[in-house]
DNA sequence: TGTACATCAGTGAACGCGCGTTCACTGATGTAC
DNA sequence: TGTACATCAGTGAACGCGCGTTCACTGATGTAC
C-alpha cells in the first residue's frame, strides 16, 4: 500500500512533514476514487486529480511513482473496503444462525457493489488493460472467500451442515482447503468457489446490465440467488 | 449492424463499388476484431485501424461515422459469433439427451471465451466507458438463455424435467417466460437466468484471474459448476 | 540553543505521444437520357 | 453507345485535446553537532 519505497510507514508518523505527506496521500486516493466513481478506471488521470488537488501534475510523483501504483492502492483499499463492510454486516449476525450470516454476507456485497458500481467494476469487471495485480492484492481479494469458508467451518463442526462427499475437491490448489480449515476432499471446498463466483457473477450481470428486460425485481431474484447457492454448499434453504 | 443509414444492405451487392464496400467494411471490423483481441477495447482506435489498412484515418468515416459505431459493431458481431458457436455445438448432441445438450452449450461458451478473452471482456466485462449499448445489441445478446430455455422446455414437455413449483418467477420481466415459450409462475425461469449468471460468472473468474490460487484444474472445476447447475434448473446430474 | 548541511515537497516548462473528428478537395465509378 | 452529371471513396492537412513522465530548480523543513 505504502508508495514509495521508504522503511515501513509508522502508525503514526513523527514529524510534521510526516503527518503532512501521510494526509496528502490519502487526499490523492480519496480524490482518484472520486473520479474512478465517475468516469471509470480507463478514464483515471494523474493530471486529472493533481488538477483538482490544485498542484502541478508532476507533485503527485512525490507520492506515486506511477499511474499503476495509484491504481494499485485503489484496488487493493477496494478489496479491503468490500472485505470490511462484508464482514461487519455478517458479524451482526448471532454466530449460531448460519444462514442468517450467509445472507447477511452476500447481501452486503450487493449494496456494497451497487453503491460503488465502477469500484466494483474495477475489482471484478474487466482487468486494466496493460496493468497486472500485484502480489499486494492477493490477501485483501481472498476475504470473502475466507468469510464464506468460515461459515461452513462452523457449520461443519456443529453438524448442521454436512459435506457433498464427492472428489470434486481435487481440481483445488493444494494447500487451500487446509488453509481456510475445511475437510479434505469432500467436495465442500468447490462449492464454495461455485457459489463465489456465482454469487459475484449475479452482481455483475445485474450490475452491467446484462438483465435488463430479464429480471424487473433485481432484490427478489438476488435473494432467490443466496437461497440456491445456500443450499448448494449444504446450508439450510429459506423460502 | 450497417453502419451508415443507407437503405436495408441487399444480401448481394449489385454493383462492383458496392461489393468492393462490403468488403471494405468487413477488414475494416476484422481488423478493428484483431486489435481487440490483443489491446483490449480501451485501446481500440480508429487510427490504428485505419494505418494497419494501409489508409489514412479520416477514411474509416465513410464506413463508420463514429468509433462508437465500430464497437458497437464489434459487439452485436461478438454476441452473434458466441452464439453460434453455442448453438452449433449443442446442434451436434441428440435432442433427447437434454443433459449432453446442457454441457455441450456451455462448455462451448468456456472454450469461446478461453479462445477470445477480450472479445469476452468486451461482452461481459466492465461497460466501456462512455459507451452505451443500443438496441441493436439486445437480440443477440439473448440468444444464449434462449438456448437453455429450448432445453428445459424440451424438457419439460418430455416429463424429464419438473418445475420447482414456487413463485420465485414474479420476480422476472413479464412477458419473458411466455417469450421463451416457458410455463408461468412454475420458478424455473429464475433458475435459468441463475444459471446463466452463474455460469458467465464462472467464467470471467476463470478469465480474469480471480481463481489464480484457488483453483488448479480449471477445466474440472468448470465441470462441476455445469453439473450444479444443471442440477439446479431440474436437469439429471451425472457425476 | 544555534548553525551547517541534507532531505524533501512542490514548481513550471518541456518532451513526445496518440487520439477522434472535420473539411475542402481530387479523381474514379455509377446513372440517366 | 455516348455524353453530362451526380455520387462516392480516399487524401492530406488541420484543430484541439489530454495524457504520463522527466528534469532542473527554489524554498521550506528536519537533523546532527
Amino acid at each position: 500500500m505504502a508508495p514509495s519505497e521508504s522503511p515501513a510507514r509508522p502508525s503514526a508518523p513523527r514529524t510534521a512533514r510526516a503527518r503532512v505527506r501521510a494526509q496528502l496521500t490519502a487526499e490523492i486516493v480519496d480524490v482518484a476514487r472520486e473520479h474512478l466513481a465517475s468516469s471509470g478506471a480507463a478514464a483515471l488521470s494523474l493530471r486529472a486529480v493533481a488538477r483538482e488537488l490544485g498542484m502541478v501534475s508532476s507533485a503527485v510523483y512525490r507520492y506515486f511513482p506511477s499511474r499503476d501504483d495509484l491504481l494499485t492502492t485503489l484496488i487493493v483499499e477496494g478489496y479491503d473496503a468490500l472485505g470490511e463492510a462484508v464482514e461487519k454486516a455478517e458479524a451482526a449476525v448471532p454466530r449460531e444462525d448460519l444462514r442468517g450470516r450467509w445472507d447477511a454476507a452476500c447481501l452486503a456485497v450487493r449494496a456494497w457493489a451497487s453503491e460503488r458500481p465502477h469500484e466494483w467494476a474495477l475489482l471484478y469487471g474487466s482487468p486494466v488493460p496493460g496493468y497486472s495485480a500485484p502480489q499486494d492484492t492477493i490477501t485483501p481479494a481472498s476475504r470473502f472467500g475466507v468469510l464464506m469458508s468460515r461459515i461452513l467451518v462452523d457449520g461443519l463442526a456443529s453438524g448442521a451442515v454436512r459435506p457433498p462427499g464427492d472428489g470434486a475437491d481435487a481440481a483445488l490448489h493444494p494447500g487451500l482447503l487446509a488453509d481456510l480449515g475445511l475437510p479434505e476432499d469432500s467436495g465442500i471446498g468447490s462449492r464454495i468457489v461455485l457459489a463465489w463466483s456465482g454469487l459475484f457473477g449475479a452482481v455483475n450481470f445485474e450490475l452491467f446490465g446484462h438483465t435488463n428486460n430479464v429480471v424487473d425485481d433485481h432484490e427478489a431474484h438476488f435473494r432467490l440467488v443466496v437461497d440456491r447457492l445456500a443450499s448448494e454448499v449444504g446450508l439450510p434453504s429459506a423460502p
